[in-house]
DNA sequence: CTCGATCGTTCCGTTTACGGAACGAACCAT
DNA sequence: ATGGTTCGTTCCGTAAACGGAACGATCGAG
């Protein structure tokens, strides 16, 4: 159960700092008592959900923020392959901690685009800007249609998908955490 | 606490019934007690970290799954003075040098959005997808159509414009280099 | 109808996450 | 040095989340 736990620690207490707030101040604005604040980002405490939500609340960033499981691993090279989609990187981001890779993205409709599971920590961000597109987990698949977005740790086979008649377009966000 | 805990609650049952297993077989599956899963379910229960994994892992979806709000809070949408220029934060990436701001933006045409400097080294990455928009540098805007992309330096000031009968709509990626 | 099995809920003792208070350390001004 | 402030951690009593067991309800088989 720990593994996640100082997972959650450490980026919370990043996220805090990159504010410059203090542990008392974010415990006060967040309602909770300085001694949960500090065993969550200690790794001591295992929160509850409504203590989540408060710490994210008072952050300003959505709970998946702090709930996405990233884990330290090797950067591989993502690339999509196959004939139902074809992508077009428009960006790479070299962080120390994580590689960001935007892509624009096109599915044809009618197939079921498979991809393998990536390193643990990688997590894939898609905005649909034309036609429907499922897309997700190979075994809980999401729904998205133009203008919506979506998001999946990519750490399992996922798939992608055109519903309905026409290809879809969106751009996809692969946030690769580096190993460490 | 309780409008999130219902929340989950009822996306939890509806995610259980779809795979046709009783509570029994997931609490038994999830390694949890019965009494737990029951009053997770009914919403009369602040769920734990711990419990919320080993739901999620039983069911095999992510975390996100369960606590992300999809379709009733649909992540709050930013004004940007001047009403040219709506906003809606997607995703935010904390890493210890950069700041990562994924938004999606809908630009009403006819007017000229006008946006001050931002922070030195900060740079926007616009994807547009529907409609024409010229954005960038005040003093040198660049053209970009459904499909296309575009970068420049936020440290100066800039500008947003829809061009043609329709609002264009894009994904806006900010990276925000930390001050030290 | 009766039995057995399984359903989801409720009861209850144990475990533990919670916030308030106390703590030592670090810092600044006097 | 010294008093005052704020930092993050630890201590501790209370509230509540936990799992096991018991419960009534429901169903199918004999």
């Amino acid at each position: 159960m720990d593994g996640h736990d100082t997972e959650i620690g450490s980026r919370l207490r990043r996220l805090r700092e990159a504010r410059g707030i203090s542990l008392s101040a974010l415990a006060r604005s967040a309602g909770i008592g300085k001694a949960t604040l500090s065993g969550l980002e200690l790794g001591t405490r295992n929160p509850t959900l409504e203590t989540l939500y408060a710490v994210a609340g008072a952050l300003g960033v959505p709970l998946t923020t702090l709930v996405l499981e990233p884990g330290a691993p090797p950067a591989e090279a993502v690339h999509v392959p196959g004939a139902a989609v074809t992508a077009t990187l428009l960006e790479v981001f070299e962080e120390p901690t994580a590689t960001f890779e935007l892509l624009r993205m096109r599915v044809r409709p009618g197939v079921v685009q498979h991809s393998p599971a990536h390193a643990p920590g990688v997590t894939e961000h898609v905005t649909v800007y034309a036609g429907v597109l499922r897309a997700g987990p190979a075994d809980a698949p999401q729904l998205a249609a133009a203008g919506e977005h979506m998001s999946w740790p990519a750490d399992v086979p996922h798939v992608y998908c055109a519903v309905g008649p026409d290809e879809a377009l969106a751009t996809l966000l692969i946030r690769s955490p580096r190993q460490s």
